[in-house]
RNA sequence: GCACCCAUAGCUCAGCUGGAUAGAGCGCUGCCCUCCGAAGGCAGAGGUCGCAAGUUCGAAUCUUGCUGGGUGCGCCA
């Protein structure tokens, strides 16, 4: 249980106390009260809006409230001075002892520390980068996979069951387009002359070992036969063999999906046919036409055609949505409905991270979702935005015609897997963000991923420093000796279970990144009083109790660092180079 | 036209689902250090949280309406 928590069950008791003394009324509605480490330090260790949340319930002012409850905080130990304070907070002081104790918990737990069960065992199902196979993936869907895979790992610390997948568009006509590519690479293995790829084919070499591959596999069998009879071979091959580059990619950046999701078999094994029947029943689905497109000029021409559609405006939406078009084939929401129809039936949470220029589908979709599971499951999606590319302070330029568009691989392979995780989770996911390739590898105080790997690196320095001097680590340690500044460390330290919680319900993995910059910033601060005063020193040869006791400290510092990279994908770092 | 996202220090951005005197880095100013405990340190100035109402004990945070920027809008994917 984290320090906090332990304390707002001591406040509950408190409360519970007060009620059954007749002090306050026994219905009142406490889901809003928090104990909270307060934002100003001098106002104490924990803070408590329990007598202002309560107050107007119990028919009484906050102040007066709060001075019922101060006095049975101030008969706990571990507390060694309450303060009601501004508008009814309760400032709470705890005892050193109480400090030292939850440095104990951080060594003794370990790794573990920062876990827990907030999350309740739910499923949570979370989507990303699901990226068209269509090529190798670019910096655009880097940024999206991190903050997926981050979030996952964060919700998994938190306490839910959490399911990572991948959503292949496989049966769209960009998949055509590609099979059709292929297929030109495959003459052109043949010693077909092909000249220039043509307008709306895919033109990366990265196609070519595709061809190559299908010639020596059919020979000319396909070369000059109709479309029809390679299409549907060529799509299947060229996709698994996508899928696999991809894949091959994200394992750069240690990602690994449990499921991908085909939606053409999602298509073949009638879950679209099942899922719009679903809505059918709920009486949301009917032949209709589609107003004209705002978007579409004057000149433009436009027919109105009978659809089926769903009626996602009666779940906000702003128009109505098709599920099939005229032809009879599915459209992409059709099947995108049907599809988390699917993933809604073995989860409890859905959490989806697109790309921007997705915002446009995000009601639907939810509209879909709250239809088809009755409002059992939510969805949330995570809107990444644009990742700009610089180079000591110039833009890169990329285009996709020219081919000229970074990919992921080779970001990777330029600064590494580590910066790149840790640099894609330095902004809040809505935010735009800027990556420079000469900034990101810089060794200074203004490169986040160095300074947080720095403090690593310095722990890890200082313990083989210890070693080396004859301090055992493995002796008990004298915590007594801590002074003020050094266990405020502990204090920054214990609120990582909360900021894992936090950032775990909220959906927002970059939290963990600026909170291990925090506490990195107050590690090295520590570590400079030792400029000055070499017995302020972490290792202090002629104390060895101190330095045991610092390197307790140290050693708990060192854990949550580790433990938060951890939640972020990257490598603490054991040493700096 | 409509929807979504954004607007916080000169710049780039945090702000822990409504808390107290709004924070960090860069830049700027001043002082210290030139030390392999290296890849600097300490301190300071700097703000009408886009504007205006509302909700309440309390708003950067929630609501509404404006302003300004971004993204998107088709039977595409």
């Amino acid at each position: 249980m984290s320090l906090y928590a332990q304390y707002a069950g001591l406040l509950n008791g408190v409360l519970d106390e007060l009620q059954s003394e007749g002090a306050i009324p026994a219905d009142l509605d406490r889901s809003n009260v928090a104990v909270e480490p307060p934002r100003d330090p001098a106002h104490g260790d924990l803070a408590t809006n329990a007598a202002m949340v309560l107050a107007k319930q119990a028919r009484t002012s906050p102040r007066a409230l709060a001075e019922l409850i101060a006095p049975k905080l101030e008969a706990v130990h571990a507390i060694t001075s309450v303060e009601v304070a501004g508008p009814g907070f309760i400032n709470l002081k705890l005892s050193p002892l109480a400090w030292r104790d939850e440095l104990r918990t951080i060594l003794r737990t370990g790794g573990a520390y920062g876990r827990s069960e907030a999350g309740a065992n739910e499923r949570v199902n979370v989507e990303y980068v699901s990226a068209n196979p269509t090529g190798p993936l670019h910096m655009g869907h880097c940024r999206g996979a991190v903050v997926g895979d981050s979030l996952a790992r964060v919700l998994e610390a938190a306490g839910f069951r959490v399911t990572k997948e991948y959503y292949v568009n496989d049966a769209g006509a960009q998949v055509d387009t590609l099979a059709r590519s292929a297929h030109l690479r495959y003459r052109e293995a043949l010693g077909a002359r092909i000249g220039e790829i043509p307008e709306g084919m895919y033109p990366g070499d990265y196609l070519k070992p595709i061809g190559a591959a299908l010639a020596a596999e059919f020979g000319d069998r396909h070369a000059e036969a109709p479309e029809g009879e390679w299409l549907d071979l060529f799509r299947t091959r060229a996709v698994a063999a996508m899928l696999e580059l991809i894949r091959q990619d994200l394992a750069l950046l240690d990602i690994h999906h449990d499921r991908f999701a085909s939606e053409a078999e999602l298509q073949e094994e009638g879950a679209v046919e099942a899922a719009m029947e679903r809505l059918r029943s709920k009486h949301l689905v009917y032949q209709g036409v589609l107003e004209r497109p705002k978007s579409l000029e004057d000149h433009d021409e436009w027919e109105p055609v009978e659809l089926t559609l769903f009626k996602s405006t009666q779940f906000g939406d702003d128009q109505d949505r098709p599920m099939k078009k005229s032809d009879g084939s599915w459209t992409y929401f059709g099947s995108d409905a049907a599809y988390h129809l699917r993933k809604a039936q073995s989860a409890d949470h859905l959490v989806n991270i697109w790309g921007a220029d997705h915002a446009g589908t995000v009601k639907r979709v939810q509209a879909a979702v709250r239809a088809l599971t009755d409002g059992r499951v939510d969805l949330d999606v995570k809107l990444v935005q644009m990742v700009r590319l610089f180079r000591s302070g110039e833009p890169v330029k990329m285009s996709k015609r020219g081919g000229t568009f970074v990919t992921l691989a080779d970001v990777v392979s330029e600064v590494g897997k580590d910066v790149v995780r840790f640099m894609m989770l330095t902004r809040r996911a809505d935010a735009p963000l800027d990556f420079d390739f000469a900034k990101v590898v810089e060794a200074s105080k203004d490169n986040p991923v160095f300074y947080v790997q720095y403090a690593h690196a310095r722990i890890c320095s200082l313990k083989r420093k210890a070693a080396e001097a004859g301090v055992d680590e493995g002796a008990p340690a004298d915590l007594e000796l801590l002074d003020d500044e050094e266990l405020a460390l502990v204090r920054l330290a214990a609120q990582y279970p909360r900021m894992v919680e936090s950032s775990a319900l909220a959906h927002e993995p970059h939290r963990i990144a600026f909170y291990l910059y925090d506490l990195a910033a107050a590690f090295h601060a520590l570590w400079n009083r030792g400029n000055d005063d070499p017995d302020r020193r972490f290792l202090n040869e002629s104390d060895p109790q101190l330095s045991r006791a610092r390197l307790e400290l140290a050693s708990a510092i060192g854990q949550i660092i580790r433990s938060g990279l951890d939640l972020m994908g990257v490598e603490a770092a054991e040493e700096m180079r």
